[in-house]
DNA sequence: ATGAAAGCGCTAACAA
DNA sequence: TTGTTAGCGCTTTCAT
């Protein structure tokens, strides 16, 4: 358990100064062959490593691109989506040499893990301007990007388009038929507020509403769910409710709960997509499930290299242009079908 | 652009001295009220917010634990095993208001890596003595704490009974009359060297061993194959060698290699498990797959969280006992079947 | 209750 | 080429 071995422990055994040592390990060209030589001798002698830790402080510099999540890690590493970005992220990360450190928000609170974070950048995923992580990261000078956050001048923030995905989603269950809708959407903790008003939940339920506007679904045929956490068993809970209102379709803001709830409809003798249709979004890796699942893609993977990309265009200095938008696209898969006979005739000439 | 306010310009603003000001944060018991009450006012409108880093580095502490992988972030983190185990330490972390870093290995060296790493512990996955990590780690003072390594008294190592869950993988296949089996090994850098002999894939491969001797199998009847990496699409490559050879079941030593072999199976019209059964290692959320894999269940979550907590436990000085085996179990699925007729009658009186 | 000052281990501007 | 020394921003001991 003795003490790490330090820089100034090398320079007095080698002979040479503070100054010689850290050019030995940093700046071969400014000093001696045989200084060199000598100090990296008297380093292996000792065991001495440079403390990252130091050096990092020193420096300023953390080599570590933090990655805000928007719920508990346990909970995020559930949902592949997210996964997916964080491969994207980690990716990049690698080619720089850096680590990735995930955070989740510290007891509840996001800002606490923000003030506490050690990291050269944040990328953040799920956050709101209104959420003001973006201006406390602003206050301490902390490099920002977002993933499915407001599109807004302020920050950067990867997204697609989220209004014409939701849009393009729906549309893709009004062509078949259906007309009785369940909407299923994330949790919104700022639909509330103004701000939130361009959050990424708020786009898509604009989408919606177009959709609705333009197959001229009346309002008293839409129910709407939002759960309370981005979860198979959240999509469990709420597939009952689902079924007793009498919806043929629900459309869900995540696959993963669309999951969940087609395990609840299989385990009631619920067929889908004959009696009820589900279509989700996000497309995660479905070829390990029983059925395709119908839903909307989403490239996490993608998003999480964009966002990392642009992070060090902007530690390295370079020129930011606005995010660009990533492309969706429709994947056709078998849970998706007509809306049931019975229900059409309910609603006569269509 | 502004530079960040510092401690120093807060105790020039508000009058007082920097030690004050350290006090007015984490320790109003050593300060009068007054004071506090002033320094937190003035912080507030300068915008004051504490530099973690340099906190950090004064305490000595980084409030990060480093997850040392065995391969990149991109690829571990396709795999379901290796994200259950990183729940489980993020369960742990947030418990003890950590982060989480992910540090693959730099550049294809673990070495610089781990050298780089700032974090207060690291819990490496899938690394062995022989690799040197252990004494590394030792030599810059890094606690340390080991899953799916080698079984040593010098570190701890959060393991299963692999040899005896390889035994019961391997005779699960055998009591079903296979006798043609091929192997599908873990990656094994260090399988060669004297230390790896005590590593997970060496305790596995003596597990085999032992079955294949208990049930008498030829050397001639079984292959062996040792994958590049654990992945899915490695799983596919392997595949028409599998066939080749003729082997009525395939043994792998991860579920993400099953799946692969299996996909490449459907896709070439053999049928699992009439034509040849699959039996997987790890038990990846099966619930999402066309059909349940047969596979031996070993709990990454559980494993992730025992090793935070021994890692806590090193951190908070309490003793630690050796690391506790996590126990296996059978997952009886539906990619194990008896070995085809015609194969078996080769073999005859069985 | 308060402050001066000495670290923490390294980097790097500056002087020799 | 080499060494002296002043930071980096915070914590904390030890006087006062």
């Amino acid at each position: 358990m003795g003490k790490r071995v330090t820089i100034a422990d090398l320079a007095k055994a080698s002979g040479y100064s503070k100054t010689a040592v850290s050019f030995a390990f940093n700046a071969p060209e400014r000093i001696s062959q045989a200084a060199r030589e000598k100090i990296l001798k008297v380093a292996d002698r000792l065991n001495y490593i440079p403390d990252p830790r130091a050096r990092n402080f020193s420096l300023g510099r953390q080599f570590t691109l933090g990655f805000l999540l928007p719920q508990d890690i346990e909970t995020c590493l559930l949902n592949p989506y997210i996964v997916d970005v964080t491969r994207g992220l980690g990716r990049v990360c690698q080619e720089h040499g850096y680590m990735l450190s995930l955070v989740p928000p510290l007891n509840d609170s996001v800002y606490e893990a923000v003030k506490g974070v050690t990291v050269d950048g944040l990328v953040t995923m799920g956050y709101l301007l209104s959420d003001g992580v973006g201006s406390l990261a602003d206050q301490i000078n902390l490099p920002l990007v977002m993933i499915d956050g407001g599109e807004d001048e302020t920050f950067l923030s990867v997204n697609i388009d989220d209004e014409n995905a939701a849009y393009t989603q729906l549309e893709s269950a009004l062509k078949l038929g259906h007309r009785k809708i369940s909407i299923v959407s994330l949790p919104a903790p700022s639909l509330q507020s103004a701000e939130g008003a361009r959050g990424i939940v708020a786009r898509r339920l604009a989408g919606y509403r177009r959709a609705l506007a333009d197959y001229g679904i009346r309002d008293e045929d839409v129910n709407f769910f939002s759960a309370s956490a981005t979860t198979y068993a959240e999509g469990q809970l709420t597939a009952a409710s689902i079924v007793a209102r009498g919806s043929t379709c629900v459309v869900t803001m995540s696959d993963i709960q669309a999951y969940g709830i087609i395990s609840w409809m299989e385990c009631h003798d619920i067929r889908v997509p004959e009696d009820i249709s589900v279509i989700g979004f996000d497309n995660i890796d479905s070829f390990c499930f029983r059925r395709r699942l119908s839903t909307i893609s989403q490239p996490g993977f993608e998003k999480g290299r964009t966002a990392a990309r642009l992070m060090f265009d902007l530690l390295e200095g370079r020129k930011v242009e606005k995010a660009p938008l990533v492309p969706f696209s429709v994947i056709e898969g078998e849970t998706l079908g007509p809306a049931p006979q019975e229900q059409r005739s309910n609603y006569g000439n269509n």
